[in-house]
DNA sequence: CATGAATGAGTCTTCATTCAT
DNA sequence: AATGAATGAAGACTCATTCAT
């Protein structure tokens, strides 16, 4: 039934959700409150009375992914068994929460470009949380023999540049397909999935090097 | 001597070196003239004078480096004979670009995330110049049988974004050795000749398969 | 009771008088949205909330007037049988318009100075309107053979002129009159019903020639 | 000979005149050095060589036309002997005056609009002084019997308020023809002297009744 | 809870004026 | 005299945030 609480979820979810949508698009310095209050069709002032002020909503977008996304990707890969299976589980957990939280690689670009700048402090902790957890995988398959030494925080990069800029690319694409030959639209929302499984491959040949 | 030209070309050019730098710190949105004008010891109404409004200097900013840098690719990239040459000279020619701007790819990533939100159409004709270079390169290699076909888009945002997510690391890896152990600073400003190096060896494998 | 809609609507004509008082004394381009907002007591910010920028400021201040001047002018006309009564009442419409708002004769006398350099398209029509509905009681004039042949611009000016000199005669007095002897302040602001009807006069006699 | 003062001088005159032309385009708040100096085809700083602040430059504009015209309409009203023909002499003059510097009923309307809110001491003395040339021609015509009595404020504002508006309803017509039928180009500067002549008809009809 | 209104501290931009050469 | 460069004080407009109802 539509209890208050379920009704204050769903509006502060809708709040969340349309947040994302306009830091992914112009970024936390570009993105208007009003703006944000006005596409989530809800009065300006509702946003401070049930999340609080721009950075504390900023913080909120974030916080609530990737810390969920460190919980459960953790979970994801004590339940694997080899390394191989571990790092498995990593980039698809990644690929969940990106495929569920479309807007977040570009979020991330942005503070990858400005390194972290207004980056609160508990994402730095989120960030950190699933970096160790690489480093661990990496670490247990190296003392294993299975993976070669690899830098976590670069891999980590890697894996979500590459999604950033794949994701990123359809804009770009469709601004210059008008300008050149020969660039018809290979990428797609739809390709998201096949990206992860590629991203997984390179990463995986990275560790066993070759 | 110190010529009046010689002094207002260096003005200038510290203004453009200066806005180059804050655009990288905080983005277009972010930037302020009043800084840029503080950190370039000059008035700020110099910059209006000299150069024009906040989106004019933004637009000098990239399209000095840009279109510059399409002219000196397309000249390397003829002098070469193969098509392998040819994709040497362009990853070169996008090495020697960043060192001598080294906040051009956090400029560039932050356009990659809004998709190209504020590139003037100058700056984005520079970018479809340059990719239809690559273009090129790619279906002459084609058609000489050397290599398979890939997307010169992505190849290109593969390549600014390797550099980019690398060149920015930086901060991220100071920021977090505080907080993990195995996190040591293998990342630094002299290793992107390497790093130039690595992309072009990793662009050829993509292109010549295996 | 004092509703919210009646407060807004009260501060909104709290604006747009003192707008045009300061549009009256300085000009558009000497006007301050400063000092207009301190004069009618809200804070700056509201007038952009209310209104609209210096521009639309602007335009809503003759607007207001000169379209509901039209609509009313054209109302009396229409009630009118002959064509002197007409005129009659397109005199006294335009009598009552600067009764109700008198800084606007000193408003229109700027922008006849400038050519019309800051009129809005909307009050460019309003104009027209008004100049239109003036030719036609002329044309109807002479094809009835009680009028001669008047320009309908001209008409106008001269009596918009009329009243704007009139009516800003009076600072001039008050500032001559110290210089000079045999200057008493023959004009004032109660002598304006008096103009209007002798203006009526000088426009009849002007269009039944004699 | 283009000696050194000639040349200065040439330049002095230049400038003014184009002040004039701007002034009376955009009003002195609306006028800018820049366009000034730009359009006079000199530097900047030369104005404020040459002549001196903004503040100086209008004052020069109107004080070198208003103190000139009032000296010589004193001649030529001296040189007349009846109230009648010093009449003559003073419209004439005004005529005369307006004919040779064109722009300045357009200054003269903002003035009047604004009250002669920024007409400095100088000039406001000048006008004094042709007004008190007007009232010293009509107290001679009442003593004779000849004029009735009427304020020489007005009659002169009357008559540059008539040359003002008629100058400038050209702008209009041309603004309001494409939206009007029936407005055919009846005014013209070529109209002018003819205007001179007409007013100077109704001035003296003024004068002595009917 | 919800909403329109209010506010003050900025942020970009312009402009009259002056300086150095 | 003449010129390009420099400057500081505004001025228009915006925006995160809070208030009153």
């Amino acid at each position: 039934m539509n209890t208050r609480e379920a009704r204050k979820e769903k509006t502060v979810q809708c709040i969340l959700d349309t947040a994302a949508q306009v830091f992914a698009e112009t970024g936390y310095e570009g993105a208007r409150m009003d703006n944000i209050a006005d596409r989530a069709g809800v009065n300006k002032a509702m946003i401070y009375y049930h999340i609080g002020n721009k950075e504390a909503l900023y913080t909120r977008v974030l916080h609530d992914v990737l810390g969920d996304t460190a919980v459960r990707m953790a979970e994801n890969i004590n339940r694997a068994d080899t390394p191989t299976d571990k790092i498995h589980a990593y980039v698809q957990s990644i690929g969940r929460t990106v495929e569920i939280h479309p807007h977040l690689p570009r979020i991330m670009m942005r503070e990858f470009a400005s390194g972290g700048l207004h980056l609160p402090e508990v994402v730095v902790k989120d960030l950190a949380s699933i970096i160790g957890l690489v480093r661990d995988v990496i670490q247990e398959g190296c003392s294993r023999g299975e993976f070669t030494d690899v830098d976590p925080l670069i891999l980590h990069l890697m894996v979500m540049g590459g999604i950033g800029y794949f994701k990123t690319s359809g804009p770009f694409r469709r601004k210059y397909s008008a300008l050149m030959e020969g660039l018809s639209d290979r990428t797609g929302e739809a390709g998201v999935v096949d990206l992860i499984g590629e991203i997984e491959r390179i990463v995986l040949s990275a560790l066993t090097n070759c």
